[in-house]
DNA sequence: CGTGTCGCCTCACGTCGCGTGAGGGTCAAC
DNA sequence: GTTGACCCTCACGCGACGTGAGGCGACACG
């Protein structure tokens, strides 16, 4: 056996077949030989070539120039110190990405996120450990938890206590609007749930009406929640749902499934 | 004027129209308005938009990944993080580029080409700078000189030593013959001559029997190369000149033109 | 002598972020 | 109405292969 086939060949250098036949079709390296089958077959000489091009191009010179090189009519140290300029170039240059990255960071963090004890002394142990489990768990694969988990890891202590506030504001037109006596279906009660569903849309996770549906049904069947709304003002959870629904008709939004 | 059109945008923020486009194509930055006739028309949203990109480009994250990162879903600084840990690779990988060029330089360089002094060591004056720089100003542009060139370059003292010995063994040829009494067209004429054009062809420049013919008129043509000839044996350049032309039609090749 | 498995072949499209025309409408100014 | 300057949509090119698809060829085994 005087001749080897691309796998073989391939074994030994450490390429794949595929770069062999690229080098075969670019003309950098050409079997000597083929078989009636067309079966590549590299020759002794093949291989040596083979061996130049294989050290070249862990220097990453590009395919042309090691081939203008090993057909001799150029001088390597030529290329060598070309390339080793264009490599230090890239060198200094992402020196400097990594110090702007760094410097991205930094700015990135400098808004520090909220700590859990820092939700903690805002909302109480209402954003215990094993609630935040529970929650991770019904709804971890959501899209809606996604974003809003990717979202609220940024926020910072500020925008934790803007988001109470607002939450504290959507609560207080509800407790109005019922307290005034006005029906679910009024505007008051409307423009409650409508504010209700921007401030979550905006601060956690996009909702449209629809899905706001969902969460306001959610509201009176789950007792956990049923029991927020009922502990600020009674009847307060089946009046949100209500307001909710009445506000999505107003919108034209398609009745949840 | 509320919305900006392509090119006031790139000129805004130093990118290309094209470049504008291609991210309208993958949806990375869509203009919000086109205008009746197709035309895009950027809002102040959209800049905004465009100038995260910018930024999270100059940091070469790939535009996927800004897309993804920009629609809220994830988190900025992961990315950061991922992004400076694949370009410290990069640059250890390009630190040993650098060394493994070097060493290839070193090894390059250890073979030294030879210098104009051990030259003219060899040769003499005939190797002289004006007669370099003459040689160089005829023939400099042509493929053979060209290809001569780079491979002499990197030939060293001991390369060298072996060209003169070469050359004054197909010499050597020339004046047996030639004193024997032989024709130019004699055997041993001819195998002088072959002798010499494989010796061109194997030191300087790939030379084939129709180009020799070109050659063996110059040495008779030319008063320098005349002189060299004449100097080691009266009679010896035309004998020269009809050996490489009887050799060329030995061979069946081309009269020159 | 058939069959299975592995290796080889030739297309040919995908990658990544645009650059660079080609061919043809649009807009404001003169 | 005519000129430029500007805009549009294709569509190919780059660099070095990766990754199938679809189809022969070679060799071992029953």
């Amino acid at each position: 056996m005087t001749t080897w086939t691309v796998g073989q060949v391939a074994d030994l250098f450490g390429v794949t077949v595929r770069t062999l036949h690229h080098y075969d079709e670019i003309g950098l390296l050409v079997p000597s030989e083929r078989s009636r089958a067309g079966y590549r077959h590299y020759t002794d000489e093949d291989l040596v070539r083979l061996q130049q091009v294989v050290v070249y191009r862990r220097l990453e010179l590009p395919l042309d120039e090691i081939a203008t090189l090993l057909d001799g009519f150029e001088d390597a140290a030529d290329h060598l110190r070309r390339q080793r300029a264009t490599v230090m170039t890239r060198l200094d240059e992402l020196r400097e990405l990594v110090s702007a990255i760094d410097r991205a960071l930094e700015r990135e963090m400098n808004d520090r996120p909220a700590t859990p004890d820092d939700l903690k002394e805002l909302f109480g142990d209402g954003f215990s450990d094993e609630y935040q489990q529970e929650a991770q768990e019904r709804w971890g694969e959501s899209d809606a938890w996604k974003q809003s988990a990717a979202r609220t890891k940024r926020y910072t202590k500020a925008d934790w206590a803007e988001v109470k506030a607002e939450t504290e504001a959507v609560n207080s037109a509800f407790v109005r609007a019922l307290q005034s006596g006005e029906p679910a279906t009024s505007e008051a009660a409307m423009d409650a749930a409508e504010q209700h569903r921007r401030h979550i849309h905006d601060r956690f996770y996009d909702l449209d009406h629809t899905f706001h549906r969902g969460l306001a049904d959610m509201y009176v069947a789950d007792p956990r929640f049923t029991k927020t709304y009922e502990d600020i003002a009674p009847g307060l959870a089946a009046y949100v749902r209500d307001a909710i629904h009445a506000n999505a008709d107003r919108h034209g939004a398609a009745t949840d499934r």
